[in-house]
DNA sequence: TATATTGTTACACC
DNA sequence: TGGTGTAACAATAT
């Protein structure tokens, strides 16, 4: 009999919020102040999954990592360095990206860009929260989540161990959770996201942040790329579905439909 | 070679 | 009109 396995490995980063956010603050401590083609950074932002630097005479460059991209200070290049930026005291900055998907931009403004965004994961209240989620009472909560109009900043890995711990199934819609689950979601944003920031993010394979290392979050997911593995808070099983092209990762047990 | 990966957007439908 | 759902697209490693 001919078995035949396949380990299907596809490099995944998916840098989400937090893992900009690594990059964000550890930028802002190594390059603001410097110079890039002679104009000075005097700001690294972030608004949601996008990293921003600003410059003193008002543009900005813009980055978009999707699913590979990697910034990195003082880092090598490889084939699969995309960009170098060299600061006018020879220190430089690595764009690296292996599917390609990512982006940099240079900006007169970023306004624009950024009003297509919903509110910040981390900025929202809980009153702003249920306004926008009852504005959308068939939308299923996942896909909501990952929606960056609806909410900036949130992705698969998060949205899904979001909704563990607030032990609601991706596919509920929003009419039908109740105020304690709404602010029970709420709540595991913030915590979840803070959580993942502290860790450094989660490398699931291929993320690094801006010093080359790696994060350590995925240490505590829950759910995440966890299929078939024991729910640690009811002992069901962990199922991963497709939803809108999308895989979710959640127990059927405790996060009931 | 067919397929996996995700964020974004285009488009069909009601 | 806009909420919702689906599919395409980007590129590449295996």
């Amino acid at each position: 009999m001919k078995l035949k396995m396949r380990f299907i490995s596809s490099p995944k980063n998916m840098p989400e919020l937090p893992e900009v956010e690594t990059i964000r603050r550890q930028l802002a401590w190594k390059i603001v102040g410097k110079k890039l083609k002679g104009k000075k950074i005097v700001k690294v932002r972030r608004r949601g999954k996008i990293l921003m630097l600003d410059f003193i005479d008002g543009s900005s460059l813009a980055f978009h990592l999707k699913l590979t991209g990697q910034l990195i200070f003082n880092g090598q290049s490889s084939r699969y360095t995309r960009k170098i930026f060299n600061f006018d005291d020879g220190s430089r900055l690595i764009f690296n990206d292996v599917r390609k998907f990512g982006w940099v931009k240079e900006l007169k403004e970023t306004k624009s860009l950024e009003e297509k965004f919903g509110p910040e994961a981390l900025d929202i209240t809980l009153d702003a929260f249920s306004e926008r989620l009852s504005r959308r009472p068939n939308a299923r909560i996942k896909p909501l989540l990952m929606d960056q109009r609806f909410i900036a900043g949130i992705g698969n890995i998060y949205s899904d161990e979001i909704l563990f711990a607030a032990r609601v199934h991706p596919l509920r819609r929003v009419k039908t959770l109740s105020i304690e689950e709404v602010k029970n979601i709420f709540q595991n944003i913030g915590k979840i996201l803070k959580k993942a920031i502290k860790h450094h993010g989660s490398s699931v394979e291929s993320y690094i942040d801006a010093c080359g290392k790696k994060g350590d979050f995925v240490k505590y997911h829950k759910v995440y790329q966890r299929e078939k593995k024991k729910c640690g808070r009811c002992g069901g099983i962990i199922k991963r579905i497709k939803i809108g092209g999308r895989s979710a990762h959640f127990c059927e047990k405790c996060q009931s439909l």
